[in-house]
DNA sequence: CTATAAACTTACGTTAACGTAAGAATCAGT
DNA sequence: ACTGATTCTTACGTTAACGTAAGTTTATAG
């Protein structure tokens, strides 16, 4: 009998889960290369027993990641996932930066909230062609078979319970 | 006197109104070469009198190079936008389409969900972190001016209010 | 009609964000 | 200690989405 596997994201000694590069990459379905190059424009840091040893990231590490790859889904570019995640990195005790740290974070929340209402606007138009096309084909009823008529049936019941949010 | 002036995007014949390349640019803050680009990738279509006039845009045209920024704005890539903007190309006669064309519709619906819940946990997430960090900053209170106190004050309000949607 | 201003075509250049390949080093299981 | 699987570094390659420049043509104002 073997020993129990340990899971292998997790190390033995270690008091915190420590997740290897490939760990996080199938996790997030990116590749090794994708994290790595996040390291190297300095967006993601990585911890290592010596100097030439293999990487390794903590809970902490694996938010940031999960933070940039959800901004990223959004349009953002590094750089400016760089400027954003700055409010994560700063030390509350160092009044020079507070201020400054507070208005980045305001002003990037209301960048969100802007993206947000646009988001529900794109969603309203498409609603609304999606309903109006529906409109234009149930009109035209003449050879279509009972399935398509479901199917259509069904279509209009789906966009119109995403309609008014 | 001159003549009243026309307006430069609605040429004077036309019953509906017309934009020219710039004209459009401007309004959105693109150049005409990425018109002209998105014209070249097929995503966009332009009306000429002869075949090497000028281009021009009407009313449909605009609101297609609308949903085109809007859509990159949230991450999406030309070419994923010519498959969400195929739905405003199709033929509703066409039955054979018909199907397809609203699977894929209340697909791309279904995506736009996801993204707006998504977003709205990134705010979610944003505006906790931000209150602890207004939190911790105001645990060390000591050698803060009044206007930093009030500037602090003033942050977390704003950020309260957006708090919870 | 002429002079600018805009727009056109053509074509090469650029940048961000990785992909990919090669060879060396490290790690995990026996 | 051996071995196969991972990871490492280095470095060149790729692609989408335009930027930019040059020379030409088309529109518009006086
Ligand atoms: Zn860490
Ligand atoms: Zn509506
Ligand atoms: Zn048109
Ligand atoms: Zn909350």
């Amino acid at each position: 009998m073997t020993l129990k596997p340990v899971p292998k994201d997790s190390p033995k000694g270690e008091s915190s889960p420590m997740y290897t590069i490939s760990g996080l990459a199938d996790e997030f379905g990116i590749t090794p290369r994708t994290i790595r190059y996040y390291e190297e424009v300095g967006l993601l840091t990585s911890h290592r027993s010596t100097p030439t040893s293999h990487r390794l990231y903590d809970s902490r590490d694996r938010g940031r990641l999960k933070l940039i790859l959800r901004g990223k889904r959004f349009g953002y570019s590094l750089a400016e996932l760089a400027e954003i995640l700055h409010l994560y990195d700063v030390d509350p005790t160092q009044k020079k930066q507070i201020k400054r740290t507070l208005e980045m974070g305001i002003k990037h929340l209301e960048e969100i909230n802007e993206k947000i209402e646009e988001l529900e606007e794109l969603r309203e138009e498409m609603i609304e062609f999606a309903l109006s096309f529906l409109e234009i084909i149930s009109e035209e009823k003449g050879d279509e078979s009972d399935e398509m008529k479901a199917f259509i049936a069904g279509a209009r019941a789906v966009v119109e319970s995403m309609h008014g949010k």
